[in-house]
DNA sequence: TCTGGGGTCCTAGGACCC
DNA sequence: TCTGGGGTCCTAGGACCC
């Protein structure tokens, strides 16, 4: 059968789960269907704010990242769940195995969004009844309302899902773009935040049609690399591939915490690093990875933060290794002001077996006189077992790892409550 | 008695090397 | 006898996204 498609074009879809940490509370406990519902970061903490609404929270102004206190002022009949991250996670796992039913080409962007390169799937149909036949699928079996962009980029088909919310799904095609994008503001654009938005307006560029016939070089000065992309991108145009490993190519873990109440005592503020040290170190030995870099976060209590890191000469994992360095950067850097945040986070993360060679590659070249490498080894062996040293395949912990629950995908709740995991984010989910 | 927590990518300056 | 130019690595900060 000949392709029913333009040789040169690719289909994509995004798909973008609407409210989806209220919306998987709903389908979780239908009885709370219809009423006004918010998930929100620590409800018993002042600090709380709101992480997703249902539709009914937001038509009384309840909106993602409104601190609670505010939220409620609003709609006082609110109903305020904390989050259940593994019911999302098991959510989450079912949406992309139906989205995989349709093509090898998926990429997770985050918890309730991904792409599908379907430019070859033409044996389920159009483009556009592809989209109908997945949007339903995910509501009969997940009881979870999505929205869904087909268009012939990444960035076209984001703009496009944004469009319809709940359960739309818009088509936007190249020809589309100069009377559906260009009369939009450049602040609605994806990739231009608040900062962006000034400088563009700045220029004199309002709409996204102003920025697509902007002047490059003008763009480039005010904007950096940004700013050439963003022109593109408002003419319609973007090469990215959908990458189906790029969720798993993870580049950093961290945990951070803001503090009931500003702390100014020493002693106080290492045992929040002691926290810190042993979650990220139980994350980093899920997903079996050590940490070439570890940097802290400190934000004091006028929310001027500030971030330290150190490129270390051993990977590390271990919870000591790492409160031990997290408080050696806090010691030098701290400057004694009362703190609101602490956060500590590991970078240049390599796997074991890689992290073996890494340090033997070191140890000839720097300290080959030191510690030869078979004392090397034997260091290893004892700080980190011999396992690892014998570890070749270790394979990383995937943000989402596809779920092996026989065929049936349908949402009930011993599946949801099978899985752990964590997540996060969303349109809504800011 | 405003503004959480998890990330990614880019920029820019200084050190260092050739 | 007075100071080039290219490249990489490291660190810190900022913008943005969900």
């Amino acid at each position: 059968m000949k392709q029913m498609y333009p040789k040169n074009g690719r289909v994509i879809l995004h798909v973008d789960m609407n409210s989806f940490y209220a919306s998987v509370e709903m389908a979780y406990d239908p009885t709370l269907k219809g009423k006004p519902l918010a998930i929100a970061g620590n409800p018993e903490e002042r600090r709380g704010i709101i992480v997703t609404c249902s539709y009914e929270a937001r038509s009384f102004g309840v909106k993602t990242t409104m601190p609670l206190w505010e939220a409620k002022k609003l709609c006082p009949q609110l109903i305020i769940m904390k989050p259940n991250f593994e019911r999302y996670r098991a959510a989450s796992m079912g949406m992309f195995d139906i989205l995989h039913e349709y093509s090898t080409l998926v990429e997770p962007v985050s918890i309730d969004e991904g792409y599908v390169d379907i430019t070859d799937s033409y044996e389920f149909g159009s483009p556009i009844e592809i989209a109908e036949t997945i949007q339903k699928q995910i509501f009969q079996q997940l009881d979870l309302p999505c929205s869904i962009g087909v268009a012939p980029n990444k960035f076209l088909a984001k703009m496009a899902s944004d469009m319809k919310k709940p359960m739309g799904i818009t088509v936007l095609r190249k020809r589309d773009v100069p009377h559906i994008l260009w009369p939009m503001q450049v602040e609605e654009m994806h990739g231009v935040g608040k900062k962006t938005g000034e400088k563009l307006r700045n220029l004199n560029i309002a709409t996204i049609g102003e920025l697509a016939k902007a002047d490059e070089i003008v763009l480039k000065a005010a904007l950096g690399i940004n700013g050439p992309r963003l022109k593109q991108k408002a003419n319609g145009q973007d090469l990215r591939k959908v990458d189906p490993e790029s969720a798993s190519e993870f580049k950093s873990v961290g945990n951070s915490t803001t503090l009931p109440r500003d702390v100014s005592n020493q002693r106080e503020l290492l045992q929040v690093f002691e926290k810190l040290s042993s979650q990220v170190s139980s994350r980093l030995k899920r997903k079996k990875v050590m940490a070439v870099s570890l940097g802290i976060t400190i934000r004091y209590k006028d929310r001027k933060t500030i971030t330290r890191s150190r490129k270390l000469k051993n990977p590390i994992q271990q919870d000591e290794e790492i409160y031990r360095m997290a408080k050696e950067l806090f010691i030098k850097h701290w400057n004694g002001n009362a703190v609101r945040l602490l956060g500590i986070t590991g970078t240049d993360l390599v796997e074991p077996d890689q992290a073996v060679k890494q340090l033997d590659l070191f140890s000839f070249e720097k300290d080959a006189k030191k510690e030869p490498l078979f004392q090397t080894m034997d260091l290893l062996r004892k700080k980190y077992g011999a396992k690892i040293i014998d570890n070749a395949g270790a394979l990383s912990e995937m943000k989402l790892p596809r779920p092996k629950i026989g065929t049936d995908t349908s949402f009930n709740k011993d599946f949801l409550q099978s899985r752990p995991g964590k997540g996060s984010k969303k349109d809504d989910i800011s």
